[in-house]
DNA sequence: ATGGCATCCGAGGGATGA
C-alpha cells in the first residue's frame, strides 16, 4: 500500500501534472494540499476517470486539501482541525482507507515572523498536537501526512544558516515539531534514510531545483502500529523537473499488508522452517 | 541583503507563498 503526499500548488492549473503522476506511480492513497480552488471547482470527474475516489475541503484562492483513494471512496472521519471554531482556513481532512486512518494537512507558512501569521502557525501546531494525542491514544493505525511547512533539522535545509529566523525553521517551530514526534510518531522518510540529503521543495527562483537548493517540508508520520509495516519511503524528485511543475515534489511511503508484517522472530522462524 | 517566480482572482495589479 503506497501512501503519498503532494502539494500540487493549484489543482486546476496543474491537473495534467497530477494525472501524469498518478498514472506513473499508482499510489493507493494521496494527500493533496494547496488546491487553491473553491469546493465546487474540485476536478472530481477527471480524478474519478483516473480511478480515484476523493474527499476534499476547498477554499477560494488559497489552501484546500484532499484525500484520494485508488479504486474506492475514502471514508471521511473529520474535516477541519478541531480546537478553534473561528478558523475558516481549509487545512485538514481525515479519512479511513483500507484499515488505515489518514490525516492530510497543510500547515500554515507563518511568515513573516514575528507577526499574526506566525502566531496562527504556532496556535495551529498546538491544536495539531492536541488532536494527534487523541489519534495516538486511539491505538488505530494512523498516518499524518502533508505539507508541514517545517524543516525538522539542519539536515533538511540546503543552507541552514540562512533560515534560522524564518517561520519554517525557527527554534520554536522545530521544537513544536519535535514535541509532536515525541508523542510516538515516526518520521517515515527520515527513519528509513537517516543521514541522507532529502528535499521535497525547491523554490521557483534562482534555478533552485537545478542547484538542488531545496527544503524538506513534506512529511509522513506513522503511529507505532504502522512502523513494522514500513517497507519503503521516498520522494518522486523528477516530478519537480516536469514542464510547468509544482514547487513541491510528491513524497511517499510503502506499507506491507496488514498481518504480513515480518517481526524479527517470525522472519527467523520462517527462515529456519523454509 | 535583496529579488527572483508562480498561483489565484478577475480584468489591473494585489495578496500570498517559502
Amino acid at each position: 500500500m503506497r501512501i503519498a503526499t503532494f502539494n500540487i500548488n493549484g489543482i486546476n492549473g496543474r491537473i495534467e501534472i497530477l494525472l501524469r503522476w498518478l498514472a506513473a506511480t499508482t499510489p493507493d492513497v494521496v494527500c493533496l494540499q494547496e488546491l487553491k480552488a473553491p469546493q465546487e471547482r474540485f476536478p472530481e470527474a477527471a480524478i474519478s476517470d483516473a480511478g480515484y475516489g476523493a474527499v476534499w475541503l476547498g477554499q477560494k484562492s488559497w489552501n484546500g486539501v484532499a484525500l484520494l483513494a485508488r479504486g474506492c471512496d475514502p471514508i471521511e472521519t473529520r474535516r477541519g482541525l478541531p480546537g478553534d471554531a473561528s478558523d475558516v482556513q481549509s487545512r485538514y481532512i481525515e479519512a479511513a482507507v483500507n484499515g488505515v486512518l489518514v490525516a492530510g494537512l497543510y500547515l500554515p507558512n507563518g511568515n513573516p515572523r514575528p507577526g499574526p501569521k506566525f502566531d496562527y502557525k504556532m496556535a495551529w501546531l498546538a491544536r495539531l498536537r492536541d488532536h494527534a494525542t487523541m489519534l495516538m491514544d486511539s491505538g488505530a493505525p494512523v498516518v499524518i501526512a502533508g505539507d508541514f511547512n517545517v524543516m525538522p533539522t539542519e539536515a533538511d535545509v540546503y543552507k541552514p544558516e540562512r533560515w534560522h529566523d524564518d517561520a519554517l525553521f525557527a527554534p520554536e517551530v522545530r521544537a513544536a515539531f519535535a514535541a509532536l514526534l515525541a508523542q510516538g510518531w515516526t518520521d517515515a522518510i527520515r527513519h528509513l534514510h537517516p543521514g541522507e540529503t532529502i528535499y521535497t521543495f525547491w523554490d521557483y527562483f534562482r534555478n533552485a531545483y537545478a542547484r538542488d537548493a531545496g527544503l524538506r517540508l513534506d512529511h509522513l508520520l506513522l503511529s507505532p502500529a504502522l512502523v513494522p509495516r514500513l517497507t519503503g519511503a521516498g520522494v518522486d524528485r523528477d516530478v519537480r523537473g516536469w514542464d510547468h511543475p509544482s514547487d513541491h515534489a510528491p513524497a511517499w511511503i510503502e506499507l506491507n499488508a496488514d498481518g504480513a508484517a515480518a517481526s524479527p522472530r517470525r522472519k527467523a522462524r520462517r527462515a529456519k522452517t523454509g
